[in-house]
DNA sequence: GCCGTTTTCGGCCCGACTGTTTTCAGTCG
């Protein structure tokens, strides 16, 4: 069974939170909770790089010490330094951690102390009024404690990026209308188009800031004010987001923006080369001893270091500062370059309007063409077309061709690939599409290496054009099937085929990492909506992000391209 | 535990807010 880079990210985090309450040095703390992020967002499994012999320590944040643990944990499934630490300090204190209020001291303390070791002991000790005792402790810390308790975690998890936007768009609104409020924008994460967000960190420009801060807790979705200062104040909002808002003076903002953006490594990096020229970076400005000398717009902040502006989508520390320093920052595809969509769904399958109401909808976007793809009858609860169901559809496109001016209409199918890898429609109607987007709705659980077979001979069908969200996950709803992505994008580079980014905002599959992976190997990828609606062709602009995010430059996308630049590149 | 245009040793980000204090430690982002 391949041990998974998520599984060795965990027990470095684990080992992580229990030195830390440990008192350990803060630094080697650090270097694990590093280390984790770097495993779980690599995009190739670690076991695979190890069996190709590749060097461990190449990759950021991991050294020799953490390269020989990640080959014990793929080879034994576990590292026993992880099992001797639990020895000292149970693991029960790390969940502990997750309780907001509590960090590494207190629950050192509670566990020295009380002897507290699980979640379920902390219940009792607080409500026997122990908590309060102890030395740091108090009723409001209790009480915290109880309540956070009770939370059926509401924190836990992150929201998709298209829910988060539900909450944060009204509340920017909000502000515009806020006498004193300048500018309003929403920085972290959500900024950086991630495509979920832990919290919201909105950012101000206000003279009038304690006015502002009032305003903001009283805002009708604010159900619980968890603390109010004189620059910034946390509130809960109904959707159970967390919103963190910081209201600043204008001759701060770009600092504050860049701050409040992150990611947290970007920043590291930029506050080192601040470092390096004896300068001081916070979310104030730049300082020069105490002399502000950057602050207003991120580009002056950028620019004091010889850097051109990098877009929040790249600033992820993957190699973006290099790139800026040697001028090669991508020029990333923006919605406007797109020139159609090739995948949706009709009345014909599962969609909700008819395909003439698709093809208006298309037209209005501005769109030169789409396709139409239909499910194929393999998926039997979307009443997918069958031969003759798709013969009779190709002949309504030619119609619509004819009637409609200004959108071309291509025959099209999202075609099951079967277990065996054949498609789930004989070659003979194939023949008669443009193109075909093919994927795999069945038999998500079959071994890494069967699965990527079956792919792989999918695409030896001459018919065979897009596969489609090729991972097959769903946003905290169901994890990617086992592939070996990077041999099934080597495959298609040799056939002509191409990747999706599947646009719907709870897929986004190709993800960055992968997006960037393909980008890299020279990969031609398509950027569909999947929409089962009109209103779903916006989700577009979500696929745009993810795309920005890889690092792709309009050249890299199958869709920005014209018609008949398309209809060559389909001649596999 | 990592890392190197200042370093193979000695650095490793920093300010706001809360609660428990009586001048500040701990937590958070």
């Amino acid at each position: 069974m391949p041990v998974h880079n998520s599984e060795i990210a965990a027990i470095f985090s684990q080992i992580a939170d229990l030195l830390e309450i440990e008192g350990a040095n803060a630094f080697r703390v650090r270097a694990y909770r590093k280390a984790a992020r770097t495993i779980r967002g690599y995009p190739r499994s670690m076991g695979d790089l190890l069996e190709e012999d590749r060097d461990l320590t190449q990759l950021s944040g991991i050294g020799n010490d953490l390269a020989d643990k990640i080959r014990e944990i793929v080879e034994t499934g576990d590292l026993a330094q992880l099992e001797k630490i639990e020895q000292r300090t149970p693991a029960g204190l790390a969940k502990m951690l997750e309780i907001k209020g509590l960090g590494p001291r207190k629950v050192q303390r509670l566990h020295s102390d009380l002897g507290i070791t699980s979640l379920d002991q902390l219940r009792e000790a607080a409500e026997s009024g122990q908590v309060r005792e102890l030395d740091g402790f108090g009723a409001k810390s209790e009480q915290n404690i109880l309540k956070e308790l009770e939370r059926e975690n509401p924190h836990a998890g992150r929201t998709q990026l298209s829910v988060a936007e539900e909450t944060v768009l009204p509340l920017v609104n909000y502000f515009k209308d806020i006498e004193g409020v300048e500018q309003v924008e929403v920085a972290g994460s959500y900024r950086r188009r991630k495509e979920t967000v832990g919290d919201l960190d909105v950012l101000a420009i206000s003279e009038a800031r304690g006015d502002t801060i009032q305003r903001f807790t009283e805002y009708e979705d604010v159900v619980e004010v968890i603390s109010r200062g004189e620059t910034r104040s946390t509130a809960i909002f109904r959707s159970g987001l967390q919103v963190d808002l910081r209201v600043v003076h204008r001759e701060n903002y770009g600092a504050a923006l860049f701050y409040f953006t992150g990611s947290r490594d970007h920043n590291l990096a930029i506050r080192r080369l601040a470092l390096g020229q004896g300068l001081k970076l916070n979310e104030y400005g730049v300082f020069q001893d105490e002399e502000c000398i950057a602050g207003e717009t991120e580009r002056d902040i950028y620019a004091l270091f010889d850097l051109p502006f990098i877009p929040p989508e790249l600033r992820e520390a993957q190699g973006e500062l290099a790139a800026a320093r040697e001028g090669r920052l991508p020029d990333l595809v923006t919605l406007d370059d797109i020139r159609g969509d090739l995948q949706m769904h009709t009345t014909d399958s599962d969609g909700d309007a008819t395909l003439k109401e698709m093809a208006q909808g298309v037209r209005e976007r501005g769109y030169e063409y789409m396709a139409i793809t239909d499910h194929s009858p393999h998926v039997a609860v979307t009443q997918g077309l069958d031969a003759a169901g798709l013969n009779r559809q190709i002949d309504e496109i030619e119609r619509l061709n004819d009637e409609m001016e200004g959108i071309t209409i291509l025959k099209s199918i999202e075609v099951d690939i079967l277990e065996d890898g054949s498609l789930d429609l004989p070659d003979d109607i194939l023949e008669r599409l443009d193109l075909t987007v093919c994927s795999v709705h069945s038999h998500f659980d079959l071994p890494r290496e069967k699965q990527t077979e079956r792919i792989i001979r999918a695409m030896d069908n001459p018919h065979f054009t897009i596969l489609a969200h090729p991972t097959g996950r769903m946003i905290g709803k169901r994890p990617p099937y086992e592939i070996d992505l990077e041999q099934i994008m080597q495959a298609a580079l040799e056939r002509g085929c191409f990747l999706e980014i599947n646009a719907d905002p709870s897929r986004l599959d190709l993800n960055d990492v992968q997006a960037r992976m393909a980008r890299d190997m020279g990969l031609i990828l398509a950027i569909d909506t999947d929409a089962h609606s009109v209103p779903g062709l916006a989700y577009m602009r979500f696929g745009i992000d993810q795309a920005r995010r890889g690092w792709l430059e309009a050249g890299d996308v199958l869709n920005t391209r014209s018609l008949s630049d398309l209809r060559s590149l389909l001649q596999r």
